[in-house]
RNA sequence: GGGCGUGUGCCUGAGCGGCCAAAAGGGGCGGACUGUAAAUCCGCUGGCUUAUGCCUACGCAGGUUCGAAUCCUGCCGCGCCCA
């Protein structure tokens, strides 16, 4: 593959890259020296559970490494004490060295499922081995590359600074740290998603101040998460984790908006456009068909073709004909919880896990979410006996078998 | 440092000294309809082992009142203006 051609490869699902002649030049400049490009993405220790949205990037990275070249993964340890300010997180807890550790094993693991981790194709670095190392006068002489103007440019402060709210001095030097990691690990490449345009392009900046030659930046678009509406993120709980369950990735995308479907299949999925275009019509492709496609296609780059297949067959099962699924899962509840051999029904639903408190459990008995042993009940004050090892279901989607002891 | 303003439930946002567990919208949950889609409709949305009951809650701490989210004082956070 000439560099040509992968370079129209591996811009064509990108938002943006500054620029595309750039990155041309740098491939080929890279094929004649006979070394690979440096590639680097950031992480943040503070999340190590990988989603969706995570993986858009890591699979653009993971291209890059099936081309020959080298991704330079940085662990934000000394970044995450300030944030980054398009979070809207406040202060954030300086994490333990071993809480660092800890996030960062989850996080590769995770990024395992994507990644080449060969160590010819890996490498790891942690800013806080630059970073923790520069003194007052260091962080002045970075801090006089960047003008207030530029820095007000960047949306959230702009429109943070407009609606009067808080912006701290220090959030400022959150890209300069950003980028300052690009100098130090001299990155030929940086990836990022659109919220990171601002910081990754500041690396440029810093890159040149310095006498190298500025990265390239490929944005990659954000995630929609499972709400359709805002950014897939664990705190707005509109996310399929990189970990779940073969059954739950499957079904979490059987339950996404219709319209996010176009999204997904270009950023989750190598389909061509082509290819999704027919799945995207109507009248070729039946909606829930081409979300079934998009499910499967979804769960078997984390689990299997086979995991992603049961899981489409266990979804058909319990929702499209709605039975119970093949397996129950059992939960447990103490033999000490008992009363004369019986338990308060909401006392059950509660201790199951189904519902986080007694008023909670009461009112889904009362609308008529709650069936026991196959038995609609809507009277909160019933009492139960678990003899049978009977199957409670809360609302479609919690079902579990009950054993006692 | 000074002046003014502001702080309510997951979020936005009403709130008269009693009728406030607190309007309204959003979100969420449950139900109907479906394709666990969208749209629509209905119900719920602090906690407590069963409740015309109790407890906790309107930035924090006190105070005034028979009674405060509503009044007063101090403190804290945020914003604006002045210096």
């Amino acid at each position: 593959m000439n560099v040509d051609t992968q370079v129209e490869l591996l811009l064509a699902d990108v938002d943006h890259a500054y620029s595309a002649v750039e990155l041309k030049d740098r491939m080929k400049a890279a094929a004649t020296a006979g070394r690979p490009l440096r590639v680097k993405l950031g992480m943040d220790p503070t999340a190590p559970d990988l989603h969706l949205g995570h993986a858009v990037v890591l699979r653009k990275l993971r291209q890059f490494q099936d081309l020959g070249h080298k991704a330079v993964l940085i662990i934000g340890d000394f970044t995450a004490m300030i944030g980054d300010p398009t979070g809207k997180a406040k202060t954030r807890p300086v994490l333990s060295a071993q809480q660092v550790d800890e996030n960062s094993r989850t996080y590769l693991q995770q990024a395992g499922k994507i990644l080449d981790t060969g160590a010819a194709k890996l490498e790891i670095r942690r800013n806080s081995e630059w970073l923790s190392k520069m003194n007052f006068g260091d962080a002045l002489r970075l801090a006089q590359q960047m003008t207030v103007a530029r820095m007000l440019e960047r949306d959230t402060f702009s429109h943070r600074y407009k609606t009067g709210e808080a912006v701290y001095i220090h959030e400022f030097l959150y890209p300069l740290m950003q980028g300052w990691d690009s100098v130090m690990v001299e990155a030929d490449v940086e990836l990022g998603g659109t919220d990171q345009t601002f910081n990754n392009l500041v690396g440029r900046d810093l890159q040149a101040g310095q006498g190298q030659p500025p990265q390239i930046v490929i944005i990659m678009e954000i995630l929609v998460g499972t709400d359709g509406r805002q950014k897939m993120s664990k705190s707005l709980d509109n996310y399929i984790g990189v970990a779940d369950s073969a059954v739950n990735q499957f079904g979490k995308v059987m339950s996404i908006p219709d319209g996010l479907m176009k999204q997904w299949f270009r950023l989750c999925t190598p389909l061509s456009s082509d290819r999704i275009a027919s799945l995207l019509d109507a009248g070729i492709t039946h909606p829930r068909e081409a979300k079934d496609i998009l499910g499967r296609m979804i769960v078997e780059q984390f689990h299997s073709a086979e995991a992603a297949e049961a899981a489409a067959a266990d979804f058909r099962l319990r929702f499209t004909d709605g039975k119970l699924p093949a397996e129950v899962e059992e939960r447990v509840v103490a033999s000490a919880m008992l009363h004369d051999g019986k338990i308060g029904l909401l006392t059950l639903i509660k201790e199951v896990g189904f519902a986080s408190s007694t008023s909670e459990a009461r009112r889904l008995v009362e609308s008529g979410a709650v069936s026991f042993g196959g038995v609609k009940i809507s009277d909160p004050r019933i009492h139960v006996s678990l003899d049978e090892r009977p199957i409670l279901q809360v609302g479609k989607r919690k079902v579990s078998r009950i054993r006692v002891v």
